[in-house]
DNA sequence: TTAGTAGGGTAAGTAAAACATACCCAAATA
DNA sequence: TATTTGGGTATGTTTTACTTACCCTACTAA
C-alpha cells in the first residue's frame, strides 16, 4: 500500500499534514519509532487517525518524510563544507569529522538512521536513502580523485575503502547511541584517520 | 513481560519448545523476523499459540534463543581458529577473514545480527549479545597484546581500533545482505587489511 | 444566485495480531 | 490410590493497523 498512498503526497503541506509530521518528530525524542503507534501520533497531533492514512498511508511514510527534510538540510551543509579544502585526504578527514559531529549532535536521528530505518520495508526506495547515496557518491568521488592524483594508493577498490571508512564511523558511534555514552568527534576523527591514513602497523 | 517469562526458560527442551524454535528457524529463511507472527510460528510448528507464550513469553525470546544456539557454535570455532597463529596482525587477519566468511555463508543470520536484532528491546541483555561481546573481547585482547609486544602502534585506543575494524567488516557486508550481491571473503579481507595494516596514504 | 465540487477533516468500523487465562490429560510420584 | 507435575490446548481480551463512508466549508463555473 505504501506506493499507492492515497492522494497528495508532495503538496505544500496542509496544516494537518504538518501537524502529523511535527507530532512524530516530537514523539521520536521520547521513544523509538517501532514503539510509536497510529494512536500516539493522532493524539499528539490532535488529529484523526484517518488523516494519517489519507496523507501518508502508512506510519513509515511519515518517518521517511520527516527524515527527508532533515537529511536534506545536512546534506547541503556537508556538501559545502568540503569545498575549498585542498587534498583528498584532507577532504576525507573533513567528511569523517562532519559525520562524527552529525551523529554526536543529533542522537535521535542518528539512532534512527543507523539502527531503525534500515530494516523498514521501503526504505531503500525512499528519498532519504537517495540523499544518503549522494553522501556516499561525494565520498567516492573524492577517493577516486585522490587515486587519480596519486594521493591515494590505487590497489584498493574505492568502494571497499568507502565502506571501511563509513563502517568505522558508524560502528564507533553505535555504543554511544545505544548506551548513551558521550562521543568526542575530534578524538574519533583522529583515531579513524590515524588508522586509515597511517596504518596501525608499527614496523612496516 | 519479557523478564517474567512464564515457567521454564532454560530446561532441556520439551518437544513443543523445540518445535517452536525449529519453526522460527525455518520461517526466517522465508521472511524477516519483524514480519513473522505468533500465528505463523504456531502454524508452522503445529502447536498452539499459548505454548509460545508459556515457554518464551514473547516472540523476541524465541529469536534470542535460536540466535544463542547458533552463535555459540560459531564462537567456539572462531576461538579455536585463532590459536596457533603467530603475530598479532596475523591473528587479526584471521579474525577478519572468519567474520567475512561467517557473514557470507550465513546470510540469514548475518542479516538478523547486523540489522534486525539491534533495535529489539531486550537484545542487549540477551545471551547472544554476551557471546558477541566475547568476540569483541578476544579481538581486543589480541590488539592489546599486539601493542604490548610493539607490533601495533600504541597511540590509538584499542577500543577505537576494534570499532573501526568491526565497522569496516560489517559495513562491507551490508550491501551484499541487503541487495543480494555476492561477497568474497578473501577479497574483502585483503582490502580491509591493506587499509588498516598498510594505510591508504601513498606518500607517507 | 445557485449548483456543484474539491479539499481539509472526522466518526466509526474491521480484521488481525499480540498477549493472557483457564483448563485438560497423561504420566510420575507420594 | 490419590495427587501433583508438566506438556499441551481452547478460548478469550485488548491493541493495533488499516479502511471506508461521510461531513462541511470555501470556492468555482453556469
Amino acid at each position: 500500500m505504501a506506493d499507492s498512498a492515497p492522494k497528495s503526497e508532495q503538496r505544500s503541506s496542509p496544516p494537518g499534514r504538518q501537524k502529523i509530521m511535527d507530532a512524530l518528530k516530537s514523539l521520536l525524542k521520547q521513544k523509538e519509532f517501532a514503539a510509536i503507534t497510529w494512536t500516539d501520533i493522532a493524539h499528539e497531533a490532535k488529529v484523526n487517525e484517518g488523516l494519517i492514512y489519507k496523507y501518508f498511508g502508512d506510519l513509515r511514510n511519515v518517518l521517511f518524510q520527516v527524515l527527508k527534510e532533515f537529511v536534506e538540510y545536512y546534506w547541503e551543509r556537508i556538501n559545502l563544507d568540503v569545498r575549498g579544502i585542498e587534498g583528498s585526504l584532507n577532504k576525507l578527514r573533513k567528511i569523517i569529522w562532519n559525520l562524527f559531529y552529525f551523529y554526536a549532535s543529533e542522537p535521535v536521528f542518528a539512532r534512527i538512521l543507523l539502527l531503525e530505518v534500515r530494516n523498514l520495508p521501503g526504505y531503500f526506495d525512499s528519498e532519504t536513502y537517495k540523499i544518503h547515496k549522494s553522501w556516499s557518491r561525494l565520498t567516492r568521488d573524492i577517493i577516486e580523485d585522490g587515486i587519480a592524483k596519486g594521493e591515494i594508493r590505487d590497489d584498493i577498490s574505492p568502494r571497499d575503502l568507502m565502506n571501511a571508512i563509513y563502517g568505522a564511523i558508524e560502528h564507533s558511534c553505535l555504543p554511544g547511541l545505544l548506551f548513551g555514552h558521550k562521543t568526542d568527534p575530534d578524538a574519533l576523527t583522529a583515531s579513524v584517520c590515524k588508522i586509515v591514513f597511517e596504518a596501525i602497523n608499527k614496523h612496516p
